[in-house]
DNA sequence: TTGACGCAACAAGTTATTTTGATATATTCA
DNA sequence: TGAATATATCAAAATAACTTGTTGCGTCAA
C-alpha cells in the first residue's frame, strides 16, 4: 500500500527512478506478459538472483510491481495503478499554452 | 534535434533519469509558465549557477527543454514533444489483459 | 529430518551522479 | 578599452546507486 509521506515531486522522483534502469525496464517488459517468479526472471534476463532482487525491491518499493507468495515461489506482476499514476503526473508537467510576453530578462 | 544512436530502451532510461531529480522537476515546473533565463531560475530556485547549468545541460540533452541565446542571457523553455513521448512510452509499458493461465511456476 | 531450492537481505566493492568552487568565454555598458 | 554580467565547463569532492558474493530463512520432497 502507497505510504502518504510522499509529496507530489517526491512520488515522482521514486517512480521515474524506478524506471530509469536497464535491467528495472526488462523486468517491466516481463512482466507485461503476466505475472512471473523470480526464477523465471532470472533466467529470461540472466541476472544474478541478488541483483533481481534488488531491482525487484525498487520496483515494488515504487508500487510499480506487487508480489504473492506461494510456496516457495515469489510471483511479481505489474501493477497497472502506477502507471496511470505516471500518465496523470506527466499529464500535469507539460507546459501551458502561454504567451511569449510573459518571458523574463527582455 | 534528438539523434538516432538510441534504442528505445537507452531513450526510455534518458527520459526517465531526467525526470528523477528533485531540481530537474522544479526547473521543469517554473518553464511550465514559459520560457525563462537561468538567472531567474538561478533566483527561484536558490541554487549555484554551476548546479542549475549542470541540470539544464540534462534536460537539454534529453530534449526535454531547448535553449535560445539573446545577448548575454539564455532563454529555455520546455519541449511539448519530450512530455508526448514520454506518454507513449509510458503507455507502452502498461500491462496488456493477460489471463492467469500464462502464469510460470505453478 | 535432512538436503535442495527459491528468495531476501546484507556487506564490500565498483561505478555513476551530483555538488562545489574555480576558471573561461561571450556580451554589454560605461 | 576595461569592468561587469550571464552562462558554460571543468576538476575534485561528496553522495548515491548498482553489482557481487555470502548468509539466512522458509518451504518442499525424499
Amino acid at each position: 500500500m502507497a505510504v502518504a509521506t510522499h509529496s507530489r515531486t517526491e512520488r515522482a522522483i521514486e517512480l521515474f527512478h524506478a524506471l530509469s534502469d536497464e535491467t528495472r525496464l526488462e523486468i517491466i517488459e516481463l512482466l507485461r506478459k503476466g505475472e512471473r517468479c523470480v526464477c523465471e526472471l532470472t533466467d529470461t534476463l540472466d541476472a544474478a538472483q541478488s541483483r533481481l532482487s534488488f531491482h525487484l525491491r525498487v520496483l515494488k518499493d515504487a508500487g510499480i510491481v506487487r508480489d504473492r507468495k506461494d510456496g516457495r515461489w515469489v510471483h511479481y506482476e505489474l501493477d497497472p495503478e502506477a502507471f496511470e499514476e505516471v500518465e496523470t503526473l506527466v499529464a500535469g508537467m507539460k507546459p501551458r499554452a502561454v504567451s511569449r510576453a510573459e518571458a523574463c530578462c527582455v
